[in-house]
DNA sequence: AGCACGCCGACT
DNA sequence: GTCGGCGTGCTC
């Protein structure tokens, strides 16, 4: 018999074959039973459900649905739902030879559903192979990760590779360990400081969801905090999940449960723990042998039993936005997650990003805040020096630093560590009037003028590139005094960290950056130099903070710029002792802006419920959603001549992007260097995120299906872009 | 993606 | 007759 007979008998005859779909479709709408099994001659199958529903893990569109196969008798015990399995999928009709189909290669898949019957009209393939009868993908992970897919415009296997750590034999063959026993409810500990701190807390440990925003106040008991949350969903009898930026934050809240409760309640996930040690966790809480998660972003799809809580620290740091597609957020997941399970959530965060606004803004979320009092107490005094200050400051132009500044790392000093946040490196450097410090700007559009990184030198080196238009500035002046001398603005800041640790020869100067970070620095005296992100913990808290950074993080053409600025600001004025205690913070940056007056009055959700207010008018996310399509011109154009967009979608552009030819600046998703691409914004009014998503995956799995062959130029499809100018 | 099927022109 | 180039469509 010849498999092409098997497949579809008929086709020769002339029929097209989107005509034989339609036949087929309809028979089978008109009530056709479906159909047993028919499979390749020689294979005994399994007596029941002997149809196996298989996702293949291949992360293209146009393949993500389920294929059945035949369940041979020998696999019948171990080819249960969720194990990892190996099939035959490949192209065309295969050969047959000795009763077994032969064909496509062997690919890894997951075992979704065992079932009696077919809707497949041809012959079913055998299961290769059923890796190992562990089951991995409960049907609690496959439904995040369908919603997961469906929300980001990508497919279920995609996902399922984030969720899913590689296997390693030898971690499943080690038993975990017995699972504990409920623990007692803990106390209210440093909650009480917040009001329906307590409340909250109540709700977990007696079983209840409560959902919340929780700003938190500044110093260090944040991680504590977290694991009191932990303890009372425990106590429910119910699992509690973690979502923390970095490793650092990870090993904070891991040392704060294990302080709480003891050691073996909570597992850590984290990305460089090594393969089999992370399979092993993993497996330990998938089993239910542990109840507690602390991790990193990829620990957002750790599979906890019966989750009572999902909590996520700061999600503002964009560590939490998954680089691999479809480059789902932790903090949109846990949403899905808390939604789909049932469970507590609780955001938490030093400072409040737009969206966390917006889920007390809905009413989604309570908000979790101290009264203003408490705040009084816990943050130090934030002082600022703008231009305005700068140029009647003769010391400053002196010494390039402003007087209040120097004193307030002079005072600072005497009683304990002074943290100085410089920018980081590879910020593409903003440049300015080295006479009168008037931005250097462009003068064909006005936009900012651009320099490469600087030197080790401080020097200033290549070429001049506006921001906006990317037209090059060969022969710059000053359009206010006619000076010819520029600085770069990170440049300045590094160099003001250099002098001041001459100025204070004493002193032991301590740095903190990207590629060294330090955790903890002691109480005495020093100045701790660091970029944002990377500021140590000091014990007792730094007696000052000098926040340098102001131009490089507002200048940003972003709509996070302001957003961001306050946050970075907040997370190293958090480590400062409370003004009662004598901390100040210096913050160079223009006193009337919006992000500086809200670290002033130290109101970061105020500061938050403002830009929210802005983004609904002009119709920006979080409240409109947004995806972007990006590629060759050809491409998007295509794309969105093929799209079919919900009624209300409304296109942007598409714009040229901007040729980032900046070293160090590569980014996922930018065109290779020297192509020219553009950009298509897609903009959707709220509650049709849903539907604009279906539709960018629908045309992507049609354009992919048709491949090179349609002469089709792919394009990049992204859901909730980070980057919109 | 990959790969087999099949239609059509060229060669034994 | 039959070999193989490439255009098309499918993968249980």
């Amino acid at each position: 018999m010849s498999s092409g007979d098997e497949r579809d008998g008929g086709r020769g005859e002339g029929a097209p074959p989107e005509q034989l779909a339609l036949i087929r479709e309809s028979v089978r709408k008109a009530g056709v039973p479906r159909a047993k099994p028919r499979t390749w001659r020689g294979a005994a199958l399994a007596k029941e459900l002997p149809v196996a529903r298989v996702l293949v893990d291949k992360g293209v569109l146009h393949l993500d649905r389920y294929f059945d196969y035949a369940v041979p008798e020998e696999l019948d015990a171990e080819a249960q739902p969720g194990v990892r399995v190996r099939v035959r999928f490949g192209a065309g009709r295969g050969r047959v030879r000795d009763g077994r189909r032969e064909g496509g290669g062997l690919i890894d898949g997951f075992l979704v559903e065992r079932v009696a019957e077919t809707d497949y009209s041809g012959p079913l393939a055998a299961l290769a192979q059923v890796v190992s009868p562990e089951p991995v993908l409960s049907e609690e992970l496959l439904g995040l990760a369908r919603a997961v897919a469906d929300r980001y415009a990508g497919s279920l296997a995609d996902v399922l590779q984030l969720a899913v750590p590689p296997r390693s034999a030898r971690a499943e063959q080690r038993p975990s360990p017995a699972p504990l026993p409920p623990p007692a409810a803990p106390e209210v500990g440093s909650w009480a400081r917040y009001e329906h701190g307590g409340a909250f807390l109540e709700a977990l440990a007696g079983g209840g969801v409560p959902r919340a925003v929780w700003n938190a106040l500044p110093g260090s008991e944040w991680s504590e905090e977290i694991a009191r949350a932990v303890g009372a969903a425990l106590a429910s009898g119910r699992g509690a999940l973690v979502v923390v930026p970095d490793g650092r934050a990870v090993a904070r809240v891991d040392a704060a449960l294990t302080a709480l409760l003891g050691e073996g309640r909570h597992a850590v996930l984290t990305a460089d723990a090594g393969p089999e040690k992370r399979y092993r966790e993993w497996l330990a809480v998938r089993r239910g042998a542990v109840r507690a998660v602390v991790g990193t972003r990829a620990a957002m799809f750790a599979p906890v039993r019966d989750l009572g809580l999902v909590v996520l620290w700061d999600d503002g740091d964009d560590s939490h936005s998954e680089p691999h597609a479809p480059q789902p957020h932790a903090r949109e997941v846990l949403l899905l997650r808390a939604a789909q399970d049932k469970c507590g959530f609780l955001l938490g965060s030093w400072s409040c990003t737009v969206e966390a606004a917006q889920l007390v803004e809905s009413g989604w979320a309570r908000p979790l805040v101290a009264s203003r009092e408490q705040v009084r107490g816990a943050a130090p005094l934030v002082r600022t020096v703008g231009d305005g200050d700068l140029a009647r400051d003769e010391a400053a132009r002196a010494a390039r630093l402003p007087t209040l500044a120097w004193q307030a790392v002079r005072d600072g000093l005497r009683q304990g560590p002074v943290l100085v946040q410089v920018p980081r490196r590879g910020y593409v450097p903003r440049m300015a009037c080295a006479n009168c410090r008037a931005p250097a700007r462009c003068r064909n559009c006005s936009g900012p003028l651009e320099g490469q990184e600087a030197g080790a030198g401080g020097g200033f080196e290549g070429a001049l590139r506006c921001g906006w238009c990317g037209q090059e500035e060969g022969a710059w002046h000053c359009a206010e005094c006619g000076g010819f001398r520029l600085r770069a603005q990170v440049v300045g800041a590094r160099r003001t960290a250099e002098e001041l640790g001459r100025a204070f020869p004493a002193v032991p100067v301590r740095t903190s950056g990207r590629e060294h970070v330090l955790d903890t620095v002691p109480g005495a005296p020093a100045l701790v130099v660091s970029t944002p992100g990377a500021e140590p913990v000091a014990e007792g808290g730094y007696a000052a903070a000098l926040l340098l950074d102001g131009w490089a993080m507002l200048g940003r053409p972003d709509l996070r710029a302001g957003e961001d600025a306050l946050r970075r600001w907040i997370a190293a004025a958090a480590l400062v002792r409370p003004q009662v205690a004598g901390g100040t913070v210096v913050v160079v940056a223009e006193p009337t802006l919006r992000p500086v007056q809200a670290l002033v009055r130290w109101d970061p959700v105020g500061h938050a419920v403002r830009e929210l207010s802005e983004r609904a008018e002009l119709g920006f996310p979080p409240v409109s959603r947004m995806a972007a399509v990006s590629g060759p011109p050809e491409g998007v154009a295509a794309f969105l001549g093929a799209v079919e967009l919900p009624g209300e979608a409304e296109v942007l552009g598409p714009v040229p992007l901007p040729v980032t030819a900046v070293r160090g600046a590569r980014r996922v998703g930018a065109p290779p260097v020297g192509e020219r691409w553009e950009r298509a914004l897609i903009r959707v009014p709220p509650g049709r995120g849903a539907a604009l998503a279906a539709a960018l995956k629908a045309a992507q799995a049609a354009r992919m299906a048709r491949g090179g062959a349609g002469g089709e130029v792919a394009v990049r499809v992204r859901v909730d872009p980070p980057d919109i100018g």
